[in-house]
DNA sequence: TATTTGTACCGCATTAAGTGGTACACTATG
DNA sequence: CATAGTGTACCACTTAATGCGGTACAAATA
């Protein structure tokens, strides 16, 4: 199952199930236009309960990373929904400085935090990139 | 005031102060044994109750952010505190592949999300690089 | 001694998260 | 047409997190 959630995690269940599907898909694991397990049917494998899936799909649906069909099912997005320049930059900026100021108190050094994040990009794409153009 | 926060955020309000003083800790806002406000000082001056603040300065504390002296007040760790390679690391690693999979999800491009990162750490430090070393 | 500061409780209200159940609507299949 | 599979929409309920308001105590300082 490409899908593991923790009931005791302080992150909520529903936001898990977002979080594992999003990443799913970033990895590739599952395709665009590949079908998603049924509501009920993903439920009962993960032993929650079946509102909490509801609830997971809604913001997935919302976000455009899926879409739901009525008795047919819910499916990865296949034309994937272009965010306008401001959402894209806007929506990671926060995001990023978030990060940098994670990293400063674990007083990681600029060019270590590029790498771990190269490192990541490139796992994402299944590359294996050793090297790197750090300065 | 070198901190802001929303009551009507999805963010608890506590959480914003822990990633307020934070943040104007890596910004250099604030310095290294520099007092910060009084418990009861800060609730006054932020509208919220005394017992938020606690929470929050108690939560900096136990990440050795900020050090509380009872009587005296609370003051920014002179000596930083060292984490483990294994907790500097791995404590990133998950937050790294989570802004990847977001970047991924808004069709940002590698080097793009690379030069933002690049940019956010300069803000940081106050510098203004433009050129960089993307591949 | 008085003031400032942090600490530790208590009770209470509101909201988010999650469970369990039922019923209905739409689609595909036979 | 009937049936199975699927998403949707409720409802009531419990639990935990968040936040408020108040009071009292402890330690440092002036």
């Amino acid at each position: 199952m490409w899908l593991q959630i923790n009931p005791r995690s302080s992150i909520p269940m529903y936001q898990q199930v977002i979080d594992g599907v999003k990443s799913a898909i970033a990895k590739g694991w599952i395709q665009p236009g590949e079908k998603l397990p049924a509501i009920r049917e993903l439920a009962m494998e993960l032993t929650i309960n079946h509102n909490t899936v509801v609830k997971a799909y809604a913001e997935l649906e919302r976000e455009h990373v899926i879409e739901v069909v009525r008795g047919r099912g819910t499916f990865v997005t296949q034309q994937p929904f272009v965010p306008n320049a401001e959402v894209r930059i806007g929506g990671l900026r926060e995001s990023v400085l978030r990060l940098a100021i994670e990293a400063y108190h674990l007083q990681i050094q600029d060019d270590e935090l590029i790498g771990m994040m190269k490192q990541a990009l490139d796992e994402l794409h299944g590359k294996n990139r050793l090297g790197g153009d750090e300065s």
